[in-house]
DNA sequence: ACAAAAGTGTTTAATTTACACCCATGT
DNA sequence: ACATGGGTGTAAATTAAACACTTTTGT
């Protein structure tokens, strides 16, 4: 019941203890996550680039939701986002990687300390936030999900299991929201869909189904200035979107 | 990829980092849980005990599956049962009882230690092992889902969680085996969907749903020595079990 | 005029729901 | 004989799936 500040009185970090966000972005098109730079390539001859998810150790008398929502702020500026924990990794083998050890033998006061690793991931519209890399991340950047560079430590299977979970996730419950403008089509919404679940939806079956869910509203605006028949605006009804989160939802199609 | 040893061999402890386990036993009529006996009452003057979950730190070089499925062992004597990580609680204000901070200096090395633990959950039949309390368990015992005795720490929280997810994955998850005797009749299939759901479902279409997946083969037997008609067993077809669990299943009825 | 996405209905099949009586056994 | 749970079918309502053409705009 602490209020949450970002300089807490305790900044002794936990050696043991860690958290990683897996942050999705959708850009009306396709899903991206959000990696950190953090200045090193897979190997001294090469110029590929190694990035990690944006994660860091947790304080001693810190909430892990908490020092998520923190360690996420200073890697990247990002705040105020919901961040859902979906796991933790702890494989005592996870520092196969020379570049992994290198690098935390150059900002962690224990860098062969054990560390198991909290995971959340959260949804965003990627063109809504403005990414500041900051502390020990040189850049903070959207990759496409399906393009990954090379990454350190387990990330990568961190990544895949996040993205179980979310296709998962939005079988039942309704996304929305966080994901899209104030006002959008229902043209975006299915591309949100069909770009978390891979699939391609029948244009006449997505509508009918998710408009009698009645937790959109259509919006007397209308696109301008598009190559074609302008689409009108809908936006969520917040309270009845609340209400179906807790229903049975189930999305087929 | 290392084999689990029981005795491993570095058996330091990871002062941070713990295991807990929520155990569902169902015994043919309700859901149980099972909770160790750490001998010790609310209050020196109360009679009434208090519970926990079976739980432990992890061992520095333990993978924590590998640590949960020690740890289980270790205080109830259960062994070859699936566990599923749900969830970490972390709450650096956890230990806010007396009785709590007592117990942890009688057996941890360093008891003000910050901890975070990370949960998992099973569902097994009840009557299907032998439960053998041992180390810092004085007894480990069976308590109705819905008659839970004071509890330690935030287990409280941990359950009520666990069984969250319990109810959720029974929709999307055909249960079954582990759960119910190699031959079993649709009757006690049914009470276990109805005690895991707590509702009372209708005979009749929940026979034509569950069989029309087809992962249960009727047997020639039926049941003996019941004081009614009796009910023809039936078993697991594993491979189509497995294969639906893969598949898009949603129960609802 | 053309390209591009918006918008719109119907038919068929499958699924869900509600509902009530007889059966086989042990006591 | 009675109590107990086993076993069975049907009709009505709802939902899912497949499918194609017209509209509006910018270029």
């Amino acid at each position: 019941m602490t209020p949450f500040t970002r300089t807490s009185s305790d900044a002794r970090l936990n050696p043991n203890v860690s958290v990683d966000c897996v942050i999705f972005g959708f850009d009306g098109e396709r899903l991206k996550v959000l990696l950190i730079d953090r200045g090193q390539s897979v190997s001294d001859s090469d110029e590929e680039k190694v990035y990690a998810l944006p994660g860091n150790l947790i304080r001693e008398d810190e909430d892990l939701d908490k020092a998520a929502e923190r360690v996420l702020f200073e890697l990247t500026g990002l705040e105020d986002i919901f961040l859902e924990q979906f796991g933790s990794f702890g494989d005592p083998n996870r520092l196969t990687k020379e570049h992994d050890l290198e690098w935390l033998k150059s900002i962690r006061a224990e860098p062969d300390a054990r560390v198991i690793t909290v995971a959340y991931y959260s949804l965003i519209r990627a063109d809504q936030y403005e990414i500041h890399a900051s502390s020990f991340a040189r850049d903070a950047v959207w990759h496409d999900i399906d393009a990954l560079p090379p990454l350190g430590f387990d990330h990568a299977e961190i990544i895949e299991s996040a993205l179980r979970e979310l296709k998962f996730k939005s079988k039942y419950q309704p996304l929305g929201f966080e994901l899209l403008p104030e006002k959008f089509t229902l043209g975006q919404l299915q591309k949100l869909y069909e770009a978390i679940l891979s699939t391609e939806l029948d244009k006449r079956n997505f509508r009918r189904k998710i408009l009698k869910m009645s937790f959109l509203v259509p919006l007397k605006e209308k696109q301008i200035g598009v190559p074609h028949k302008p689409a009108r605006y809908y936006t969520f009804d917040k309270e009845k979107y609340q209400s179906y989160k807790s229903t049975d939802f189930y999305f087929t199609l």
